[in-house]
DNA sequence: ATGATACGTTGTGCACACCAACAAATCAGG
DNA sequence: CCTGATTTGTTGGTGTGCACAACGTATCAT
């Protein structure tokens, strides 16, 4: 480690507190990172220098003494965060700070292949920044929804869409002239609630989403996303929970979500493919209309009984300090009542089960969107300067393909 | 990060090299850490003055150019090595580069206290040190048979020794009057495989040891030790595999360590309370002897079949690349034939299954007291130099209670 | 108004890693 | 055995970046 890192890193952690607390005072900044105050002075002149930051003196009065100004991310910069789906692709320009500057949801006909993706989604994104010519975009991330190899984007397996074994994030770089890292989607909405959702400030966290295609989870540890070897972690909706269960369609047996899928509870409140809002709202609905012990209570009782077992396990491994529900998984969640709720962690040794709370999942329909902006910053957050002068020119200092 | 921390780094990543390779040469150190020839013979010279480190000439003559010293551990500072046990008290002075410079098993007639586990460590600690009295004992490892919460070395449960909710790093670090710290066995295990044994260079693993006491297990994400929230990940002893299967002695339904106990298989061979080594080579020659479908092999497969369940979960969730088995586990792996070897990760999915790797554990009876070794270097190495003038002055930098 | 408090600003010093030039120790080839 | 090539250690000088102290500035409390 050189004197250069130490300028790097210091950079970075500035500029990461700004980006997570979406703007911070420079008093605050000496504290959080306990360096000298004019260190932090110098810190932030070069990120303003470089187009990272705005310094204002809107500071809310607190208290004696002359006011901190306040260090803003600045819009000079976006990402592009893209997320193909089986009817729609979604795209959106994030800025630092995470707000989403334009969305636009494009529809489909069919299920896209990664071609049509690459191809509506370079397109979309330079329409959304062709309405902001104040800003460039930078790079973008994909949330995918399937396996996603880490070191270079590409898709293993993504069931729902039918795709195996295509390479993503080097063709969307190629069209877009931008760095672009790719991620399973679940992975990107464990990293979204852990920056701005129900898991800030947890260092030891599991993430787990019901969608319709399946149960997705993601891990924090120490502080920072876990991807495991090649970046398939998080995948307890294929943990056994019942030896004596239904084929999964992964080929084993018992698999979690073959035993708890969002389709039979979206079919218990009489729905078909509910949004997660419109089945959580139905859920809660029918559970106070229906008699104890009638088809929903049953059907939820029945899925928080398989759910507890796969938790179970997984706190067991992880002694996380806490579990965050999303999807019909926060559904159930929601639905359940105070004793079962106390069961879905009732059969984990005690000393795991009480480290852990369970939350519910925060950001809603932004989450997939926000994870990916998150992974296109990672990079640019890393190393500030090295997007100083040209953009284009920093593609290889990127866990990513350009 | 200011300068200082740049410094105390760059020595701890070269004493942490020259421990974890039993001594290195410049020229590796340079390599290894991207620094500047100049700057390493600065680090070392440093490490050198402070006693850490000795240089010698005896380098293996490898290819032209001039020779490049060998940077050696020194035995000047020590660490104890405690583990206690049901029936003995296993106590180990080690040094940096991990070797055990002296042993000492002292048997007990009965279950020790947490006050006789005290008494004897110290004492037997303070013995083995006045054999070798020109190296300090500058601070201790305790490996426990039970859950530790690592902030600050309580043991909450120790079933097997029966102790509940008992201080046990702080007594201890008072009656040898250095640091003490301690940590759940099988992670220490865990970490010891990791540095020396079977786990070398993976950077995402899981340990799984079968103890007479259950079955224990550790991570590594990262690269670095994974201790969850409190200290208690690892448990994947406690894992379900069978929701109709037996009870549990922690109370849960069908828990793996319940399904895979040691003492069936032990039983299988004709074995009462076997060691590793024996329990192996029992089993092997059982295997060989009997005709398949003979009782030790149902019970081999048996085991394996619950096994491989659990694994699934584990392998699924955290993507390793590499997997350590221990105890019995050890022995089952070594007993099992090519295609059950191959069904123990059949399960799991393809991509999980192909990045992962099983091993036996290699570090046999050392295994835990180089664990707890590594446990008590962990603060020495990360701050060489507050070590230097007195070795008692630097107990509030560890994560240790003094 | 006045003191106390908190913070930004400026100039200086220091720690530390890098660099370039040189010296030393080996190997290969004659 | 000598010579050149190669690799590495050694030495003195340089630059970068953070800390520190002293001072200026803006707010609050009385």
């Amino acid at each position: 480690m050189d004197a250069g890192a130490v300028r790097r890193r210091n950079l970075s952690a500035v500029l990461e507190l700004v980006h997570l607390r979406r703007g911070v005072t420079r008093a605050d900044l000496t504290r959080a990172l306990g360096l000298n105050r004019s260190t932090i002075g110098d810190l932030v002149a070069v990120l303003a220098e470089n187009g990272w930051v705005d310094e204002r003196d809107d500071a809310p009065r607190s208290g004696v003494g002359r006011p901190s100004p306040r260090v803003l991310p600045r819009d000079a910069r976006l990402v592009a965060a893209i997320n193909p789906e089986l009817d729609v692709i979604d795209v959106a320009l994030v800025s630092l700070g995470a707000e989403i500057v334009a969305r636009r949801r494009v529809p489909l006909s069919e299920p896209p292949t990664v071609a049509a993706t690459v191809e509506r989604a370079a397109r979309t994104v330079a329409e959304l920044a062709a309405d902001h010519p104040e800003s460039t975009v930078v790079a973008a991330g994909v949330a995918v929804p399937g396996l996603v190899r880490h070191e270079d984007g590409l898709v293993r397996l993504a069931p729902r869409l039918g795709w195996r074994e295509e390479p993503l994030a080097a063709p969307l770089a190629a069209a877009m002239g931008i760095p672009v890292a790719a991620a399973n989607d679940a992975h990107l909405g464990c990293r979204a609630e852990q920056s701005f959702g129900a898991g800030q400030g947890a260092r030891t966290m599991l993430y787990l989403n019901g969608g319709p295609s399946g149960i997705g989870g993601g891990l924090v540890v120490d502080g920072r996303p876990m991807d495991g070897a090649a970046g398939y972690a998080g995948e307890l909706g294929h943990a056994s929970v019942d030896p004596n269960g239904p084929l999964c369609a992964c080929g084993a047996i018992g698999c979690l979500e073959a035993l708890v899928p969002r389709a039979a509870l979206a079919a218990a409140v009489g729905l078909e493919h509910p949004d997660d809002d419109t089945l959580e709202s139905a859920l809660l609905t029918a559970i106070v209309a229906e008699d104890t012990g009638g088809p929903v209570h049953e059907e939820v009782a029945r899925q928080l009984r398989w759910l507890a077992i796969a938790l179970r396990g997984a706190v067991n491994l992880l002694n996380p300090e806490r579990i965050v529900l999303g999807g019909h998984l926060a559904a159930l969640w929601r639905a359940a009542d105070r004793d079962q709720r106390a069961s879905l962690l009732g059969q984990a040794l005690p000393v795991n089960a009480a480290d852990a709370t369970i939350e519910v999942a925060a950001l809603g329909g932004q989450r997939l969107l926000i994870g990916a902006a998150e992974l296109a910053w990672d990079g640019l957050i890393a190393d500030p300067l090295s997007a100083g002068e040209s953009d284009a020119a920093r593609a290889d200092a990127l866990p990513v393909v350009s």
